[in-house]
RNA sequence: GCCUCUGUAGCUCAGCUGGUAGAGCACCUCCAUGGUAAGGAGGGGGUCACCGGUUCAAAUCCGGUCGGGGGCUCCA
């Protein structure tokens, strides 16, 4: 795309023209590496003290001015021994410039009084750029080539575009990202909190919250069972052994907690659940006829986090994980295979998300299991995207060195990508745990075993689903279906019949026989976000009617009860928005 | 963990250059209240995150501790 490539040379001029700026308020600072990202740029560089709010403003103005100066981007190309003189006061420069392989281009670009080691491109001259469509948004430190052990670095943020009307909007987007912020709306509309005293990174589901999650795994639990699965419960703790056997006390050990100790021996949190799955699938000898068995689990596990990661629903230390492992015969695992996808792709449907790209990760260097069982893997993996018409990434040796994979992203409303279902091959498992079925031939043979997570986490999907409607969610998810608001006291026993009636019928219903007024009482309704409002007074308690109002604010006045009892169950079980 | 910003009532926030705390919402009480986004009055509520320092005097300045936000792969 034209558009796109403009875009980048405009971003990764703008970061020029900033380090310029922040080389005319600092002729010390040490220059690292500016890009242009998502959306913008940045620059990092080491400096002689901490930038401060008005320094930011202070090199936009020197930006802008250094734009209408209409400098061009002047290519040079020059000699590994030129660029080390050139660069000698400049550390980062000198090591990137090092770091080349032998016979590499080394090109320079100047534009004004700044000189940077750059491969390019560039905009022809700052009159390309546009003084009124970037903004500088942030300062944050990064590490030196994002190392922890090398120097903190200070980053500038910034956003750049070809129209201020580009960047009006983009500014506005960010907007909109805050407002539906799940921590923010969490708090709002009380849907759970986190207790820093008691813990960071652990969850607290209050009742609304804890309604919502409740429809989910009710929803959950009957696709699976429709869909050919068993559900299981495992402990939350496990003896070390098992730990051993499953190799994740040698692998995984720097996410798991430190062992609990009971009669001498040691216990640890689990960190996933396959390890007691198998123990169920080991607990009898398994025939080729008992396959393929499919066992999901709402397993809690518990995962170190360092505590600078964790944020909000998204990156917890305790999570509820829609597992399941899947165990059949190697002819079965094609059929498997497409099956889980379809599966995910429906429930996916369900919650709203339509939009979802899959990406398929293959054999890495380093890897467990034989080839043919790879190869035969992957292409289980790919005849199942492409058989479901999925748009899909190749990562070509990204897998885990225990098994090929999938991982769906999603793309919510503000066109944000969110990884969440990830179905692996797993051929480590069931070797270190000894897994085996009896085959026709009577032989004992290895079985595919398939780790597979649909929503991901119960909190990390809620966050999400919560940004994704704003907090409005759909009828069939909202904590309050109903909200029934009499327009004076004399018509509060007609409101608490309705809410009785409604109750009985399975729907979740509030009626509002506070002294507010009834101005008030809307507002309160409108502010939960409660999809449907019943306003009743004189007219409706004399027919059994209500005056219906949406939360999108549509009104219907004079409903017979009986018609919005059929209407809101029909949505309800078409799983729609309003 | 590290860099940076930040921490005032349940929530959202004000409190300038130091002179021992304020608003709106929420909560409680009373009054009012019949039609589609806030009826009115009064009241309760804060060791200004914590510890230490400077000062006659600290929410305010300094140091530390503990929280929170943003960032730490996007390769000149």
């Amino acid at each position: 795309m034209e558009k796109d490539e403009k875009l980048l040379k405009v971003r990764h001029s703008m970061s020029h023209v900033m380090a310029e700026a922040v080389l005319e308020i600092f002729p010390t600072a040490k220059v690292a590496i500016g890009p242009a990202i998502e959306n913008g740029f940045y620059y990092d560089f080491e400096l002689p003290r901490p930038l401060k709010t008005e320094d930011i403003a202070e090199i936009e103005e020197r930006m802008k001015r250094i734009i209408k100066g209409k400098f061009p981007f002047v290519r040079k190309v020059v000699s590994r021994e030129q660029a080390l003189e050139l660069f000698k006061d400049q550390p980062y420069k000198l090591e990137l410039i090092k770091a080349f392989p032998e016979g590499e281009e080394i090109s320079l670009y100047t534009q004004s009084t700044f000189t940077d080691l750059c491969r390019g491109p560039h905009v022809k001259d700052t009159s390309e750029l546009n003084p009124e469509a970037f903004k500088l948004l942030s300062v944050a430190g990064a590490y030196w080539r994002g190392d922890e052990k090398n120097p903190m670095l200070q980053r500038i943020y910034g956003t750049a575009w070809q129209t201020s009307k580009d960047l009006r909007v983009y500014l506005n987007r960010l907007k909109e990202v805050e407002k539906r912020d799940h921590r923010k709306l969490g708090k709002q509309l009380d849907l759970f909190s986190i207790h820093e005293e008691a813990g960071a990174g652990l969850i607290y589901w209050h009742p609304k919250g804890a309604r919502i999650r409740s429809v989910i795994e009710d929803f959950w639990r009957n696709e699976h069972f429709k869909n050919g699965y068993e559900i299981i419960y495992t402990p939350h703790i496990g003896k070390s052994w098992l730990w051993k056997t499953s190799g994740h006390l040698d692998f995984y050990s720097e996410n798991m907690y430190a062992p609990i100790k009971i009669d001498s021996a040691d216990y640890y949190l689990k960190p996933m659940n396959c390890p007691f799955h198998i123990l169920i699938y080991k607990s009898s000898m398994r025939s080729y006829r008992d396959l393929p068995l499919r066992w999901a689990e709402l397993g809690t596990v518990y995962r170190y986090e360092r505590s600078g990661v964790l944020h909000g629903l998204l990156r917890v230390r305790g999570f509820t994980q829609d597992d399941a492992h899947i165990i059949c015969t190697p002819d079965q695992i094609g059929d498997e295979i497409l099956e889980v996808l379809r599966f995910s792709l429906r429930i996916w449907k369900a919650f709203g998300f339509k939009d979802i790209k899959a990406y398929l990760a293959t054999k890495p260097e380093k890897s467990v299991g034989d080839n043919a069982q790879w190869d035969k893997a992957i292409e289980s993996l790919k005849r199942a995207v492409e058989k479901e018409n999925l748009e899909y990434v190749l990562d070509e040796g990204g897998g885990a060195f225990y098994g090929p994979k999938i991982d769906l992203k999603i793309r919510d409303a503000l066109g944000r990508e969110w990884q969440m279902t990830t179905i692996q091959f797993d051929f480590n498992l069931p070797e270190r745990f000894n897994m085996t079925f009896v085959d026709h031939d009577g032989k004992e043979k290895r079985p595919y075993m398939v780790h597979r997570a649909l929503l991901g986490s119960l909190e990390r999907f809620f966050g999400v689903l919560i940004e994704h409607y704003g907090a409005a969610f759909p009828v069939w998810l909202s904590p309050v279906q109903v909200e029934v608001i009499p327009v004076a006291a004399e018509f509060f026993d007609y409101a608490d019949k309705l809410k009785k009636t409604l109750l009985e019928k399975g729907i979740r219903v509030n009626a509002d026989l506070s002294s507010n007024r009834l101005n008030a009482k809307i507002r309160n309704a409108q502010n939960e976000k409660i999809p449907y409002m019943l306003i009743v007074g004189e007219k409706e308690a004399a027919d059994n009617l209500v005056s219906l109002r949406d939360r999108e604010g549509t009104r219907k006045n004079l409903m017979p009860f009986g018609d919005f009892i059929e209407m809101i169950g029909e949505k309800i079980k078409n799983k729609v928005l309003l």
